[in-house]
RNA sequence: GGCAGGUUGCCCGAGUGGCCAAAGGGAGCAGACUGUAAAUCUGCCGGCAUCGCCUACGUUGGUUCGAACCCAACACCUGCCA
């Protein structure tokens, strides 16, 4: 295991840096995007696969490490290539407040403004309509029952932005200045960020709307998915000399089956002006218990041949869960956040380094681990510098997350291949949660 | 030596008769975080423990039904005068 992580991490770092410079890839049907099949799981819905992108390759399944800002919190782009992370994905929300889509545009693109020569991600500010809105970041719930209501709104907080058919009007949290997004103006914002994946403008609902606003819901964001692939064919054209964008759509309806898969059915059928979607995003509220099941719900609806990314899982049950039921990549923003706040993955489950049992542990966070802080420093180290609230603290439990995440999902690419997968699965499982 | 001010829980610091085991910080201890308003947030934080009891606001004594709060002496610290 260990050496094999270690070679990936390798063969990933320099084949980004080597891809970046040369340009244009394989065959690509011309736009510089594509995806490819690689492994199949028998009897399951997952696969292993390659996306191609005017800025290099993805093998899948992949964890796309998030930086919201243009910046992965903490962390140098070097180091992230390093830890293995393939790609990288922003947020047009954040990016259009500040420093402004312009900026970004003017820099060449988000991979140039960055640094980071690998393909990158936006997306579109679809989750900022729930998250600055009804303020509920609690997506995931083990449990629905009783949940149901609309008009709750999170007690002590500002509701920032709200919704209605053509889009969405947002306060900045940054200065309270008004904003006004629609698919459309999200998609020219996506444009100037010149990320090779962008996502549709999305409305995200929350396990506590009930079932007739989740309704709504998908419906709106499908109109709003359409109202995307017209514009993007539009942008698409104008900036011809830029490199080709791809654009996925973003599949809602909660934990309702037949809502996931009328949504999957309509986002996999959409076709504007000859224009389609080049992958799917599954996103919203998610059940965590029946997150597998969701997943599967939507794959088999959608068409083979194009990626499907899971937005905002990372935690190892539901990684599993997910590429088994044909999920191709994901983002996340726990490794990052979770490891600013002291808390590292281990093999063997979670912890918080800055607890007292850490104060004279002259070892490294796991022992298996192959990523730059557990080589070098110590959990007593780590556990002092959350203490003296020095930075680096930050920077070294990101790196070791975001690696324990990017290995997770090497490992689990590598069973598929392998056709190991049901014993690394239950070891892998079994060991962190046991 | 004279005049004036001060001494509060691990630290800083409110409180000037009962609603005070004592505000608020900090530290300490633990927990949470799933398309990032997050280097954030939550809980505990004198002891034993079920209400409750015990020990506590420099020390000792006093006034009072009742004192961290009022009085006296003492100890130490801090300003101005010699």
């Amino acid at each position: 295991m260990t050496a094999t992580g270690s070679g990936q991490m390798t063969a990933t770092g320099s084949g980004q840096m080597t891809g970046t410079g040369s340009g244009q890839m394989t065959a690509t049907g011309g736009t510089g995007f594509a995806f490819e099949i690689g492994a199949r799981l028998p009897g399951h819905l997952g696969r292993t696969g390659t996306i191609t992108t005017p800025h290099g390759q993805i093998r899948t399944p992949a964890f796309v490490a998030v930086g919201t800002k243009a910046t992965v919190k903490a962390v140098l782009p070097e180091s992230m290539a390093a830890l293995g992370a393939q790609a990288v994905l922003a947020n047009a929300y954040h990016l259009y407040l500040q420093p402004g889509a312009d900026v970004v545009d003017g820099a060449g693109g988000l991979s140039r403004f960055m640094n980071w020569p690998g393909p990158t991600f936006t997306d579109s500010g679809g989750f900022q309509v729930m998250s600055l809105g009804v303020g509920f970041k609690k997506v995931l719930a083990m449990d629905t029952a009783g949940l149901e209501n609309d008009d709750v709104i999170a007690t002590g907080r500002t509701r920032l932005a709200s919704v209605d058919d053509d889009g969405v009007t947002f306060t900045s949290h940054l200065d309270g200045s008004r904003h006004r997004f629609t698919p459309e103006v999200s998609m020219q914002i996506q444009h100037q960020l010149g990320a090779d994946v962008m996502f549709a403008f999305d409305e995200l609902t929350t396990l506590m709307n009930t079932r007739g606003y989740q309704e709504q819901s998908v419906e709106r964001t499908h109109a709003w998915a359409a109202r995307c692939l017209a514009e993007h064919q539009k942008l698409t054209r104008e900036r011809a000399h830029r490199p080709y964008q791809a654009l996925f759509g973003v599949i809602q309806g909660a934990q309702y089956e037949d809502l996931r898969r009328s949504a999957a059915r309509g986002l996999a059928e959409l076709d504007v002006n000859g224009q389609r979607f080049d992958g799917y995003c599954i996103g919203g509220a998610l059940e965590k218990s029946i997150l597998g099941t969701i997943t599967g719900w939507v794959t088999s609806e959608l068409p083979e041949g194009k990626p499907r990314h899971m937005l905002g899982i990372s935690e190892p049950d539901d990684i599993f869960v997910c590429i088994e039921n044909g999920a191709d990549t994901f983002d996340c923003v726990s490794p990052s956040r979770v490891a600013r706040n002291a808390a590292v993955y281990t093999r063997d489950g979670r912890f918080n380094v800055n607890t007292a049992a850490s104060r004279r542990a002259y070892e490294p966070i796991d022992a298996e681990c192959d990523c730059y802080t557990c080589a070098n420093y110590t959990r007593a180290y780590l556990h002092h510098l959350f203490k003296a609230k020095e930075m680096l603290a930050s920077t070294l439990c990101t790196i070791h997350n975001e690696r324990f995440i990017v290995s997770l999902v090497d490992r689990i690419a590598q069973s598929i291949t392998d056709q190991t997968y049901e014993a690394n699965k239950a070891e892998t499982l079994g060991r962190y949660y046991g």
